[in-house]
DNA sequence: GACTTATACGCACATAGGTGCGTATAGTCA
DNA sequence: TGACTATACGCACCTATGTGCGTATAAGTC
Protein backbone atom coordinates (compact mmCIF):
# COMPACT_ATOMS: atom_id res chain seq x y z
CA UNK A 1 0.00 0.00 0.00
CA UNK A 2 0.88 3.63 -0.61
CA UNK A 3 1.80 5.66 2.62
CA UNK A 4 0.71 9.44 2.76
CA UNK A 5 3.50 10.63 2.03
CA UNK A 6 4.14 8.72 -1.40
CA UNK A 7 0.41 9.56 -2.12
CA UNK A 8 0.74 13.14 -1.47
CA UNK A 9 3.93 12.77 -3.90
CA UNK A 10 2.64 11.50 -6.69
CA UNK A 11 -0.57 13.69 -6.49
CA UNK A 12 1.78 16.70 -6.66
CA UNK A 13 4.09 15.11 -9.43
CA UNK A 14 0.99 14.22 -11.29
CA UNK A 15 -0.42 17.54 -11.17
CA UNK A 16 2.99 19.15 -11.77
CA UNK A 17 4.37 16.73 -14.83
CA UNK A 18 1.71 17.78 -17.32
CA UNK A 19 3.17 21.37 -17.17
CA UNK A 20 6.78 21.16 -16.27
CA UNK A 21 7.50 17.75 -17.70
CA UNK A 22 9.43 16.90 -14.45
CA UNK A 23 9.38 18.07 -10.69
CA UNK A 24 12.23 18.01 -7.85
CA UNK A 25 12.58 17.46 -4.44
CA UNK A 26 13.19 20.75 -3.28
CA UNK A 27 9.71 22.64 -4.99
CA UNK A 28 8.02 19.68 -4.19
CA UNK A 29 8.17 20.35 -0.26
CA UNK A 30 7.61 24.10 -0.71
CA UNK A 31 4.72 22.73 -2.95
CA UNK A 32 3.18 20.31 0.06
CA UNK A 33 4.03 23.10 2.68
CA UNK A 34 2.28 25.37 1.48
CA UNK A 35 -0.62 22.70 0.40
CA UNK A 36 -1.26 21.51 4.59
CA UNK A 37 -0.50 24.94 5.96
CA UNK A 38 3.19 24.64 6.73
CA UNK A 39 6.14 22.21 6.35
CA UNK A 40 4.59 18.60 7.33
CA UNK A 41 7.56 17.08 5.90
CA UNK A 42 11.04 17.04 6.67
CA UNK A 43 13.30 16.96 3.87
CA UNK A 44 15.11 14.09 4.85
CA UNK A 45 11.95 12.41 5.13
CA UNK A 46 10.95 13.58 1.09
CA UNK A 47 14.15 12.82 -0.29
CA UNK A 48 14.50 9.13 1.24
CA UNK A 49 10.38 9.09 0.58
CA UNK A 50 11.99 9.88 -3.84
CA UNK A 51 14.42 7.67 -3.41
CA UNK A 52 12.06 4.86 -2.38
CA UNK A 53 9.92 5.14 -4.84
CA UNK A 54 12.56 5.50 -7.30
CA UNK A 55 13.97 2.33 -6.24
CA UNK A 56 10.51 0.31 -6.58
CA UNK A 57 9.65 2.19 -9.96
CA UNK A 58 6.63 4.53 -8.98
CA UNK A 59 9.55 7.66 -10.26
CA UNK A 60 12.12 7.46 -12.41
CA UNK A 61 14.72 10.41 -12.07
CA UNK A 62 17.61 11.81 -13.69
CA UNK A 63 20.50 14.47 -13.08
CA UNK A 64 19.68 17.72 -14.50
CA UNK A 65 21.87 19.14 -17.04
CA UNK A 66 24.66 21.36 -15.47
CA UNK A 67 24.64 23.75 -17.63
CA UNK A 68 21.08 24.65 -16.84
CA UNK A 69 22.24 24.68 -12.50
CA UNK A 70 25.46 27.01 -13.77
CA UNK A 71 23.66 29.24 -15.73
CA UNK A 72 21.41 30.04 -12.65
CA UNK A 73 23.89 29.84 -10.34
CA UNK A 74 22.20 27.26 -8.12
CA UNK A 75 22.96 23.48 -6.95
CA UNK A 76 21.69 20.86 -9.67
CA UNK A 77 18.49 19.16 -9.30
CA UNK A 78 17.41 15.67 -9.44
CA UNK A 79 14.68 15.45 -12.33
CA UNK A 80 11.69 12.77 -11.30
CA UNK A 81 8.66 11.71 -13.51
CA UNK A 82 6.12 9.71 -12.22
CA UNK A 83 6.13 6.20 -14.31
CA UNK A 84 2.89 4.23 -15.71
CA UNK A 85 3.72 1.96 -12.59
CA UNK A 86 3.19 5.00 -10.69
CA UNK A 87 0.35 6.69 -11.74
CA UNK A 88 -1.59 3.29 -12.15
CA UNK A 89 -0.65 2.79 -8.14
CA UNK A 90 -1.76 6.61 -7.23
CA UNK A 91 -5.24 6.34 -9.42
CA UNK A 92 -5.63 2.83 -7.44
CA UNK A 93 -4.85 4.37 -3.71
CA UNK A 94 -6.52 7.83 -4.50
CA UNK A 95 -10.08 6.22 -5.18
CA UNK A 96 -10.13 4.54 -1.28
CA UNK A 97 -8.39 7.83 -0.17
CA UNK A 98 -10.14 10.57 -1.48
CA UNK A 99 -13.45 10.18 0.64
CA UNK A 100 -11.21 10.90 3.79
CA UNK A 101 -9.48 13.58 2.31
CA UNK A 102 -5.92 12.47 2.00
CA UNK A 103 -5.49 14.01 -1.16
CA UNK A 104 -6.77 16.67 -3.26
CA UNK A 105 -7.49 14.64 -6.03
CA UNK A 106 -6.14 17.55 -8.32
CA UNK A 107 -4.50 15.36 -10.69
CA UNK A 108 -7.68 12.48 -11.10
CA UNK A 109 -9.01 15.42 -12.96
CA UNK B 1 47.16 45.94 -1.63
CA UNK B 2 46.48 42.75 -0.47
CA UNK B 3 44.08 42.20 2.77
CA UNK B 4 44.66 39.45 5.45
CA UNK B 5 41.92 37.17 4.41
CA UNK B 6 43.27 37.50 0.53
CA UNK B 7 47.16 36.63 2.23
CA UNK B 8 45.35 33.66 3.86
CA UNK B 9 43.78 32.57 0.51
CA UNK B 10 47.26 32.82 -1.41
CA UNK B 11 49.09 31.20 1.68
CA UNK B 12 46.75 28.05 2.38
CA UNK B 13 46.21 27.59 -1.40
CA UNK B 14 49.77 27.94 -2.60
CA UNK B 15 50.23 24.61 0.26
CA UNK B 16 47.71 22.92 -0.84
CA UNK B 17 47.66 23.76 -4.52
CA UNK B 18 51.20 21.61 -5.24
CA UNK B 19 49.69 18.30 -3.56
CA UNK B 20 46.43 18.10 -4.61
CA UNK B 21 46.57 20.55 -8.01
CA UNK B 22 43.52 22.55 -6.93
CA UNK B 23 41.78 23.68 -4.04
CA UNK B 24 37.94 24.70 -3.35
CA UNK B 25 35.85 27.02 -0.67
CA UNK B 26 34.51 24.90 1.56
CA UNK B 27 37.61 22.78 2.58
CA UNK B 28 39.70 26.06 2.54
CA UNK B 29 37.14 27.01 5.10
CA UNK B 30 37.45 24.59 7.26
CA UNK B 31 41.20 24.89 6.90
CA UNK B 32 41.75 28.45 7.93
CA UNK B 33 39.53 27.93 10.84
CA UNK B 34 41.33 25.44 12.26
CA UNK B 35 44.90 27.37 11.59
CA UNK B 36 42.93 30.05 13.52
CA UNK B 37 41.65 28.10 16.21
CA UNK B 38 38.23 28.92 15.52
CA UNK B 39 35.89 30.16 12.32
CA UNK B 40 37.61 33.05 12.28
CA UNK B 41 36.50 34.08 8.12
CA UNK B 42 32.31 33.08 6.95
CA UNK B 43 31.38 31.38 4.42
CA UNK B 44 29.61 34.97 2.59
CA UNK B 45 32.88 36.63 3.00
CA UNK B 46 35.07 33.13 1.70
CA UNK B 47 33.34 33.18 -1.11
CA UNK B 48 33.15 37.03 -1.94
CA UNK B 49 37.09 37.08 -1.34
CA UNK B 50 37.39 33.70 -3.83
CA UNK B 51 35.24 35.81 -6.42
CA UNK B 52 37.02 39.13 -6.27
CA UNK B 53 40.62 37.87 -6.36
CA UNK B 54 39.05 35.53 -9.90
CA UNK B 55 37.78 38.53 -11.09
CA UNK B 56 41.45 40.15 -10.49
CA UNK B 57 43.57 37.85 -12.15
CA UNK B 58 45.15 35.86 -8.98
CA UNK B 59 43.12 32.81 -8.95
CA UNK B 60 41.80 31.05 -11.94
CA UNK B 61 39.09 28.70 -11.14
CA UNK B 62 36.53 25.92 -13.23
CA UNK B 63 33.59 23.96 -12.13
CA UNK B 64 34.40 20.45 -10.81
CA UNK B 65 33.52 17.71 -13.40
CA UNK B 66 29.51 16.58 -12.49
CA UNK B 67 30.81 13.10 -12.51
CA UNK B 68 33.39 13.06 -9.89
CA UNK B 69 30.95 14.83 -7.45
CA UNK B 70 27.99 12.38 -8.78
CA UNK B 71 30.26 9.69 -8.09
CA UNK B 72 30.87 11.03 -4.04
CA UNK B 73 27.22 11.76 -4.10
CA UNK B 74 27.97 15.16 -2.77
CA UNK B 75 27.26 19.19 -4.50
CA UNK B 76 29.75 20.11 -7.48
CA UNK B 77 33.28 21.84 -5.94
CA UNK B 78 34.61 25.01 -7.61
CA UNK B 79 38.31 24.33 -8.10
CA UNK B 80 40.47 27.26 -7.56
CA UNK B 81 44.53 27.73 -8.70
CA UNK B 82 46.31 30.17 -7.77
CA UNK B 83 48.03 32.31 -10.89
CA UNK B 84 51.36 33.46 -11.69
CA UNK B 85 50.18 36.97 -10.69
CA UNK B 86 48.42 35.51 -7.23
CA UNK B 87 52.04 34.00 -6.31
CA UNK B 88 53.68 37.08 -7.29
CA UNK B 89 51.03 39.39 -5.42
CA UNK B 90 51.62 36.40 -2.66
CA UNK B 91 55.37 36.67 -1.95
CA UNK B 92 55.87 40.42 -2.41
CA UNK B 93 52.92 40.70 0.59
CA UNK B 94 54.47 38.11 2.67
CA UNK B 95 58.05 39.66 2.63
CA UNK B 96 56.42 42.60 4.23
CA UNK B 97 53.89 41.04 6.20
CA UNK B 98 55.65 37.47 7.81
CA UNK B 99 57.44 39.38 11.05
CA UNK B 100 53.53 40.27 12.35
CA UNK B 101 53.11 36.78 11.76
CA UNK B 102 50.01 37.40 9.75
CA UNK B 103 50.54 34.69 7.14
CA UNK B 104 52.24 31.08 8.46
CA UNK B 105 54.82 31.48 6.07
CA UNK B 106 54.65 27.71 4.95
CA UNK B 107 53.56 28.83 1.09
CA UNK B 108 57.31 30.16 1.52
CA UNK B 109 59.33 27.21 1.61
C1' DG C 1 -3.63 -9.64 23.99
C1' DA C 2 1.47 -8.98 24.74
C1' DC C 3 5.92 -8.99 22.73
C1' DT C 4 9.24 -8.39 19.17
C1' DT C 5 10.70 -6.44 14.89
C1' DA C 6 10.72 -3.49 10.86
C1' DT C 7 10.48 0.92 9.09
C1' DA C 8 8.81 5.62 8.42
C1' DC C 9 9.35 9.79 10.67
C1' DG C 10 11.32 14.26 12.41
C1' DC C 11 15.40 16.61 14.03
C1' DA C 12 19.83 17.99 13.49
C1' DC C 13 23.49 18.37 10.74
C1' DA C 14 26.73 17.82 6.52
C1' DT C 15 28.19 19.22 1.86
C1' DA C 16 28.89 23.07 -1.45
C1' DG C 17 28.25 27.53 -3.14
C1' DG C 18 25.96 31.85 -2.86
C1' DT C 19 23.09 36.61 -1.83
C1' DG C 20 20.98 40.72 1.05
C1' DC C 21 21.64 43.77 4.50
C1' DG C 22 23.37 46.54 8.13
C1' DT C 23 27.65 47.79 10.36
C1' DA C 24 32.46 48.79 11.07
C1' DT C 25 36.60 50.16 9.32
C1' DA C 26 39.66 52.30 6.18
C1' DG C 27 40.80 55.76 2.92
C1' DT C 28 40.10 60.39 0.77
C1' DC C 29 39.49 65.17 0.68
C1' DA C 30 38.64 69.80 2.36
C1' DT D 1 41.30 67.07 12.34
C1' DG D 2 36.59 66.18 10.87
C1' DA D 3 33.13 64.74 7.41
C1' DC D 4 32.17 61.83 3.67
C1' DT D 5 32.45 57.69 0.96
C1' DA D 6 33.78 53.07 -0.45
C1' DT D 7 34.08 48.46 0.72
C1' DA D 8 35.12 44.41 3.54
C1' DC D 9 32.96 42.05 7.07
C1' DG D 10 29.75 39.05 9.82
C1' DC D 11 25.13 37.41 10.32
C1' DA D 12 21.31 35.36 8.62
C1' DC D 13 19.44 33.07 5.22
C1' DC D 14 18.77 30.62 0.47
C1' DT D 15 19.23 26.67 -3.00
C1' DA D 16 19.55 21.63 -3.37
C1' DT D 17 20.39 16.97 -1.93
C1' DG D 18 21.54 13.86 1.42
C1' DT D 19 22.88 10.98 6.00
C1' DG D 20 22.86 9.55 11.24
C1' DC D 21 20.24 8.80 15.04
C1' DG D 22 16.63 8.15 18.24
C1' DT D 23 11.67 7.58 18.50
C1' DA D 24 6.98 6.37 17.31
C1' DT D 25 3.99 3.56 14.95
C1' DA D 26 2.61 -0.27 12.46
C1' DA D 27 2.87 -5.19 11.29
C1' DG D 28 3.70 -9.82 12.40
C1' DT D 29 4.27 -13.71 15.68
C1' DC D 30 3.35 -16.49 19.69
Amino acid sequence: MLLPIELAILDAGLTIQPREGSFFGFALARTLAERDGSALVSHGTLYRALNRMDAAGLLESEWEAPELAEADGRPRRRLYRVTGAGEAAFRAAARTEQQRGTVTGEALA
